[in-house]
DNA sequence: GACCATCAAAAGTCATACGTAATGAGCGTG
DNA sequence: CACGCTCATTACGTATGACTTTTGATGGTC
């Protein structure tokens, strides 16, 4: 017990809890291959190794066991899980492997996923945004059009994030509302990561606007249709950005 | 460490380990509405409530935390966070509250859910399902007519799920395949919880046999259209079993 | 009334001891 | 030789007590 005592928390300052620490060293470390499936780890091993406790290690695995990345069984240690089991929902989830090498994959899976979902939600927003959801897209569109050039990528995003976070939460979906950060990754991403030198295509800009449009006034159809050109659009540019 | 010394491992024998144990009971507390968004536990009275060790205790809360049904914060306690906040796709949540009050609800976004997802899912897997995927959707489908008639809704049901599940694997994504125990759930929970006095309506059990018919053929407007058929007849049909 | 020092409550961490179950080697028997 | 049983080993599971750290709350001073 004595040792955390003469050395008042070894190093700098942490911002949160060990156990989140060893989490954000473990979680990517998986998704990321580092460990692959069937690797087995033990805790006294992970304890040592990152200078932690053991109920510390014991926490932390027990987030990974929840977001079924990995396994523990007695007398056999902490398995790694294959990636079909994992929670690829999970928001950390998403985080890590968007942060590792798995990029590719996971960009994809997400705007595949975007592109089933995000049609109808703006198909179901139209028929239920209420006025100041109708004023926030529009508002949002809006910022797109006037940012959309002289090279103002960083707020053109963040209009962009707004706007399709504005629609998912208008459909009044719960699950829906909560793939904004998911849709937010993607959009993120590609700004960051891709090559985007020139401005956003105007024919997008357009389409985000028609949707707003077409929200407000109720026309569901439309609203879907712009929607759908919209995430097409976007599977369409990662076919051609990521292999 | 007297404690279950003298009394070896108090009551009956416990499958899982107690961290889970304790889970399942604070995860539907807290979904289920008893503990409402903002109400503050305490470790040590979890503990002694549920007459276990604060590691336990601690270990559940840290699956809480990931799944973002509390906050656990110094000097305050464990808070219960807005539902908002709430990770809807964590398997065990879904679980949870699909056992709650929040049942009719989740059941509802759960279908909206699949009605954005599984037209697509059909779509993807009509370009990419091999010989053996499309065999096993069509023998699904099969086996759905061979038990649509004579209430052996038991065994439809178990073709109904294992067809859906073949689809979304065959898309080819790994999000659309994680959705395949959502699928479950809800056409379970159709079965189980809702009046199903008669045999599946004939017109439901032959747009399943297009759609694999669709796939089999590479023909993906038509899987798609036929599935969208399927999902919008479980929208409805929920709208008059649920308020 | 605003600001600051002090206090105390509750989570966070650690170390240790002991309980428990699963595994696999070793051994005996048919 | 094969099969199955026993049992020691091993690594996770749980409990506990001591200590640290953070932070809301209290109360006092200017």
């Amino acid at each position: 017990m004595a040792s955390q005592a003469e050395s008042p928390t070894r190093s700098s300052r942490q911002g949160e809890g060990l156990h989140a620490r060893l989490l954000a060293s473990l979680g990517p470390a998986i998704t990321g291959g580092e460990h692959p499936p069937g690797t087995v780890l033990r805790t006294d091993e992970l304890a040592e190794k990152h200078e932690v406790s053991r109920t510390v290690v014991r926490e932390a695995v027990r987030v990974l066991e929840s977001m079924h990345l990995v396994e523990s069984r007695r007398r056999v240690g902490v398995t790694v899980l294959p990636a079909e089991e994992w929670n690829v929902y999970d928001p950390q989830v998403i985080t890590w492997r968007l942060a590792g090498a798995d990029r590719p994959r996971q960009l994809r899976s997400l705007t595949v996923l975007r592109s089933a979902v995000e049609p109808v939600a703006a198909r179901l927003a139209a028929g239920l945004a209420t006025p100041e959801q109708c004023a926030e897209v529009t508002g949002q569109a809006l910022g797109m059009v006037a940012t959309s050039r002289g090279g103002q990528l960083e707020k053109y995003l963040v209009h962009d994030v707004a706007f399709h976070r504005a629609i998912l939460r208008a459909s009044g979906n719960e699950m829906f509302a909560r793939l904004g950060d998911v849709v937010a990754a993607v959009l993120t991403g590609r700004t960051e990561h891709e090559v985007m030198f020139s401005d956003p295509r105007q024919e997008a800009v357009t389409l985000h606007v028609q949707v707003a449009e077409a929200i407000r006034e109720r026309d569901a159809e439309r609203a879907e249709a712009a929607m759908r050109t919209i995430t097409l659009d976007a599977m369409a540019e990662l076919d051609v950005l990521v292999p």
